[in-house]
DNA sequence: TTGACAAATGCAAATGGCTTGCATATACTA
DNA sequence: TAGTATATGCAAGCCATTTGCATTTGTCAA
C-alpha cells in the first residue's frame, strides 16, 4: 500500500514535468528519492534488477537526459568518469567525497547564493547552474 | 632565445616533480602555459601537429595521469564528457562557462577558503581540492 | 663521455560510458 | 477504446581513455 501511494505521488510529479510515467520510470524514481547520494546508471540498472524490472542501458540512459532536461535531475561528477544523477527536488547542497573509502556525504549550500550574486554584478555573467565537489578524507578514514 | 629560456625553465620546473624532460613534455607544458583556459586532449594533440611534435593520444594521457598526480596539473571538467586540464601552478580560481557559445572565463576564488574551514570545523572532513565551476549565458550572449 | 637502468613512448587492441537508428510497444487523451 | 506521440529494446557505433608489450630515450653515476 506504501507503494502504491509512492508510486502515485511519482506518477503525479512525472505529470507535471509532462513525461510519461512507465514502470520503469516509476522504479527509478523510487529509487532516486530512497538514496542517499547521487546514482550512476549501474546502480540504477542493478537496482531494477533486483525489483525484477528489465531495462536496458540505453533506456535509462535517454531517461536520464530527459529528465535532466525536464529539470527533474541534476548531473553530479565524482571524477569517476561517469555522471551521477541526483534529484533536484533533493534541493542545494554539495558532497564531500573521501577519495580514501568512496564514502559521500552531504553538505548544505551556505555561500553560492552570494558567489552568484557577485558573478552577476561583477561579470555580468548569468549563472544559470554551478558544479561543487569536494574531495578529500573523510573523518572515518582519517584515524 | 626566448624559447631556449622557456625551455629552460620547463626543464627545471619538470626536475623539481621528479618527471623526466622530453620533448613532447617540453612542448606539453609550453602550451599550458600560454593557455589562458583549460585544455583537453585533442587540444593538445592539435598543437604539437603545429609544432611537428609527434605524439601518440595514449602517450599525452599517460603524461596528463602523471601531471595530475604529481599536483603538476589539475583535471577539470566543463560537461564535455572529457577532461580538460590546467596549470595548478595558475592558481586557485573558478571558471564561467557559457553553455550558449562554449566562452570561458575566470574569477578568482573568493569564498571557498572559509567553505573548507566551515566544512572541516563541522564536519571533520579533510578536503584536498574541490572542483567549482559555473554554467549560464555570458555577457556577449545576453543581447 | 659513456653505460645502465628506470622512465617514457608508440602502436594496437581493448574497455567503458554513452549515443543513435529503427522497428515495436506502451501510456495518455479524446 | 482507438489514435498518436512517446518510450523502449536491440544492435551497432562513437569517442574518450586505458592497457600490454616491445622499443626508445632521459638521467645519473662512474
Amino acid at each position: 500500500m506504501f507503494n502504491l501511494i509512492k508510486n502515485h505521488d511519482c506518477r503525479q510529479e512525472l505529470k507535471g514535468f509532462e513525461v510519461k510515467a512507465t514502470p520503469a520510470r516509476l522504479a527509478v524514481m523510487k529509487f532516486l528519492e530512497s538514496s542517499n547520494q547521487p546514482v550512476d546508471v549501474n546502480a540504477i540498472l542493478d537496482y531494477l534488477t533486483r525489483e525484477s524490472i528489465h531495462a536496458d542501458p540505453a533506456t535509462i540512459f535517454r531517461m536520464m537526459n530527459a529528465f535532466v532536461d525536464k529539470g527533474i535531475l541534476k548531473k553530479i561528477d565524482f571524477r569517476e568518469g561517469k555522471t551521477r544523477y541526483e534529484l533536484s527536488s533533493k534541493g542545494d547542497h554539495h558532497h564531500l567525497v573521501c577519495t580514501n573509502c568512496g564514502n559521500v556525504e552531504r553538505i548544505e549550500d551556505s555561500h553560492m547564493k552570494e558567489f552568484e550574486e557577485e558573478i552577476k554584478k561583477k561579470k555580468k555573467f548569468l549563472v544559470k547552474s554551478h558544479s561543487l565537489e569536494f574531495f578529500g578524507i573523510c573523518q572515518n578514514c582519517q584515524s
